[in-house]
DNA sequence: CTAATAAGTCAACATAACTGCCGTAACGCC
DNA sequence: GGCGTTACGGCAGTTATGTTGACTTATTAG
């Protein structure tokens, strides 16, 4: 009753009612696999570009949040990054340094330093963003619109509650809207 | 015409045409935060039971591989993680001291160590294991099946070909089938 | 006025990666 | 049977990214 599909005709003998969980684990540990090696090809697109400016994937992270919530705040962003503020204060300190950062004072609040690409950081950051977009554009092509419905779904559910909330405020900390 | 949505109530003024556009890059930079925090906090899950171990997420990973690859070779391990053979040796040797992976000298051919978990081994993947199994499970559940389907093409178009080679092997590198 | 917050900073450390180079043993081919 | 290649291991040094804990300063808020 527990098996909506019916019937488990299987080629090889399997030990009586373990098959469904078989095929579960064979499914969970492919799920592993598929985060990997996905992972580790979507970030390893924007590698090129970064050693020719001597960055680290830390500094892509950051140029890609701070890109989408311009005058975000140090604590907001590493409320995102769950970095400790040391290592942020590194990123940000070279991204600062070479000009692709800014950080305003907060009018609000003048304790908070806003944080901003400046028009060289939004286009490196665009750059960078251009070689994962190729990937990710070829896969959702090939896989179809549904599957990336799906893909969203899954990606979501796997991600923590908080890191949806973001997602459902259109990728933006939750502030601004326009 | 190239808006499927119809309308486009913009906050802001936007230039003509762009709107199909617009929407594209959305979705990719949407797309771009998925992986990031999808990520994050899958590999975040099995934390928690490394930290008392004193092991890493690099461990983790060269359990994962061995434990999907009984008898692999350094090589072939090496090839699946991309990294250096000095890292790899740092965290096998970590992993041999402690007895959770074993080395036996090739049959076929003398100069291999092939790595497989011990007993202890195969436990603790296990317990790994579980720990991400739970977060995976629990979003293919709300998913559903076909979501399912849809999240496992997008991952596979993400990955270089090499690893959906490695994928399509049922996750072995490609030898042994039972 | 005082406590809490936002941000920055210093020092020290851990980890996981990297490079380049060298050594040993075993394989495989001409 | 010797020689080039491969599989593996190791040394030394470097880099990127993360950590902790303690402390300062400016500013806000009760």
């Amino acid at each position: 009753m527990l098996d909506p599909k019916g019937g488990t005709r299987l080629l090889e003998p399997a030990p009586a009612g373990a098959s469904l969980l078989f095929l579960r684990e064979e499914e969970m540990r492919a799920a592993q696999d598929l985060m990997f090696f996905a992972y580790r090809d979507f970030t390893n697109a924007a590698d090129v570009i970064l050693d020719e400016l001597g960055l680290g994937r830390a500094h892509h992270r950051a140029l890609h949040f701070i890109g989408g919530n311009p005058e975000i705040t140090v604590t907001d962003l590493l409320a995102i990054l769950r970095i400790t503020k040391q290592s942020l204060a590194r990123v940000l300190g070279a991204l600062v340094e070479q000009g692709y950062v800014a950080q305003v004072q907060g009018r609000a609040d003048r304790r908070q330093r806003l944080l901003t690409l400046t028009p060289a950081g939004a286009e490196l950051e665009r750059r960078l963003y251009e070689r994962q977009r190729e990937r990710l554009a070829a896969a959702y092509r090939e896989a179809g619109g549904n599957a990336v419905e799906g893909f969203r779904r899954v990606m979501r559910g796997i991600m923590d509650e908080s890191a949806r909330a973001y997602m459902d405020q259109g990728g933006t900390v939750g502030r601004r809207r326009g």
